[in-house]
DNA sequence: TTGAAGCCTGAAGTAAGCTTCAAGGTCAAG
DNA sequence: CTTGACCTTGAAGCTTACTTCAGGCTTCAA
């Protein structure tokens, strides 16, 4: 797969697939002409990180985590183990997300019927 | 209430505040010396900058708000109305990312015992 | 064999949201 | 009447996440 093909089936431009190469979110073995070639998963790969960022984290971030999973013997257990991490995290933001909400609400001095029957459990 | 207190008060620096009245967020006097002089409204209208940003609000979106706070006739119900808005828009973005969770969640395979109990209903 | 489409690199540019710098005025305390 | 804390301005610098630019190689179809 070419950096044009992943590019366009991810949505995003081959400028910044490459930006996430020189900054270790993403890899790539070179054909003998010296073109990036991506495996299949690569996909999924730039899918997390899109993911990843719309939640709010940087690419930083995301890059601290990223060796767990190219390192790991097996991949499986290695993006099961992340994955869940980042779904740890999610529940966070909403929280922290909820938090505001009802500071708000407070402030606004009503509980407001129309957007109050908001109730969440994590955990 | 000088800069300063204002910058303390509300917990950013002194250049920040500056930085929001030139891009039009917020606005002040002038005392005779030149001095910003701010009306104690001024810090929960900071507070409100702060959470609106702490939401992923850019601070254009911020301030493309706030002509409707300065120029109501009575401040009460325009802040109401403002504030009651961003409820809405919380509630969207929380919408949004239990969205994202349940799609990390199916690609993990799993439903994950432990944190499969968020409920949310808004509206 | 020529031209279009796709790939390469390194470097510079961009927008957001501040911070830092430089140079200087104001004001209350001692 | 000086010291120190606080205020002013404009301009430059920083980080993040890219995009744009400049110049050039590769591949394939006509």
């Amino acid at each position: 797969m070419l950096i044009g093909e992943l590019a366009t089936s991810a949505g995003l431009s081959r400028e910044a697939l490459r930006f996430y190469e020189q900054q270790g979110l993403i890899r790539s073995r070179r054909l003998s002409n010296g073109y990036r070639d991506y495996p299949p998963e690569a996909l999924m790969l730039v899918n997390y990180i899109r993911t990843a960022q719309q939640l709010g984290f940087t690419l930083a971030e995301i890059g601290h985590k990223l060796p767990e999973l190219w390192d790991a013997a097996e991949p499986g257990p290695a993006i099961v183990q992340v994955l869940g991490e980042k779904l740890l995290e999610i529940d966070a933001r909403i929280a922290a997300l909820q938090g505001l909400r009802e500071a708000l609400a407070l402030r606004l001095g009503q509980t407001c019927p129309l957007t109050a029957d908001v109730k969440v459990s994590t955990r």
